[in-house]
DNA sequence: TGTACATCAGTGAACGCGCGTTCACTGATGTAC
DNA sequence: TGTACATCAGTGAACGCGCGTTCACTGATGTAC
């Protein structure tokens, strides 16, 4: 083990982080529209141009912060997760809906990178598609467990064009073969709800109104629960 | 009636509507947070600090954008429920979800600008309030109605926290006393919902799986209206 | 109806600033013999 | 172990560009008598 060569990329690892972690302080501060290697530079104590030996450009650095985003919000999900009896499907999806929300505040601008207004000529590459499918699949673990030792009920038949049983066939094939189409379905159901609940609160939709929104969050989360039909 | 008065104001109003205009096609190229003032001005053909005679600050500009979107949006939600008989309530509901929908993806980057992540260093005026309340209060009004006429069952008593059921309380006062806490409690649950499912779409979360989402859509506002209660 | 004055819309220059990216360079660290 | 060479990190200047906002100005439109 060479360890002269760690030394060098020590020094990597350790600028590199240093340049994300300043990214992260100004994108709560410019945004991600306005996110600007300049401006990271300073606030990182180098040159401006010194970056690009580590993002070869700004987009680069963008899609990191993303893929860095959407792997820690999965992280509290699943350790948010692991406080709770396996067996015990209410009381996970609970924690993770919770985890979700408590993630979000905690990191509002990193939020709004993965799940808020896409970025004016920025394209996310494929590889940001694996950290982001790992959000509904933690929320598809639970259920599809939850379906195995009997703890989830069968949903009621839902009438379901054809074309969205496919989509959700492929779906289940990659993720969930095991669970049925209309369980699959009210969990996409309860996905697009859990964070449409979120983002509503983190930009502002109810201010005035249901803010705080711990109380409509935890009793919607309920609801969710029964529409999911754990007992 | 002074003729010569309307002449200035028309020729004002006329500009004032170009500018909005060209405003809104740089959203789609640029923006929110970069939307520019000297873009919009090169876009309308004027020299940018004419620009401000209309709009004495670039957030006003923002501002205008804002208020003119919500009421689109509350209007075309209007015009899709008016397409609908009065009682039925289900039609009504799924009517105006359509037009969110359509509205939404007929217009993504205004969706964005009052949907989206919020604008850094933009504080939104008051008067936005008012458009933006529109949204759930169209919503609500089929509810109230298909209550009134009791084609909306009782929803089955919620457990709720005192805090949750003050907060409901005072919404009520202003915009539905009549309606049962339970209801007006699902109505919120259904409006976030509702726009969590658009939010996804346009933002891309469903990419390579339930796109497209009409299918989609359409199913979970049919398990929507049976959450509502409505027959 | 005609004229003097006030209001307004639009111009163009300027202030002071920031941006992404490239490039030739210096000096330090790592590698091969 | 010691030395020659290659790789790499960071510098500073430069290119060509864009930004919000202010200000003194011109010329057109509107108002009051």
């Amino acid at each position: 083990m060479n360890v002269s060569v760690s030394a060098r990329e020590l020094a990597r690892a350790n600028v590199t982080a240093a340049i994300k972690d300043a990214a992260r302080h100004r994108l709560a501060v410019d945004g991600a529209a306005k996110l600007s290697v300049r401006a990271v530079a300073r606030d990182v104590g180098m040159v401006s141009s010194a970056v690009y030996r580590y993002f070869p450009t700004r987009d680069d650095l963008l899609t990191d912060l993303i893929v860095d985003a959407y792997n820690a919000l999965a992280d509290a999900m699943e350790h948010a997760d692991a406080t709770v009896p396996t067996d015990e499907v209410n009381l996970r999806w609970r924690a993770m809906c919770t985890g979700v929300r408590q993630w979000a505040k905690a990191h509002p601008h990193e939020y709004a990178l993965i799940f808020g207004s896409p970025i004016p000529d920025y394209q996310a590459p494929e590889n940001t598609i694996g950290p982001a499918a790992r959000i509904p699949t933690a929320l598809l673990a639970a259920v599809r467990h939850g379906w195995s030792i009997g703890a989830i009920h069968a949903a009621p038949d839902q009438p379901m064009p054809d074309r969205l049983r496919v989509q959700i066939a492929m779906v289940a094939e990659e993720l969930a073969s095991d669970l049925p189409l209309a369980i699959l379905f009210r969990v996409a159901v309860a996905w697009t709800q859990l964070f449409g609940m979120v983002t509503f609160e983190l930009f502002g939709q109810f201010a005035g109104t249901l803010e705080p929104a711990d109380e409509f969050f935890d009793t919607t989360v309920a609801t969710m629960t029964d529409f999911l039909g754990s007992s």
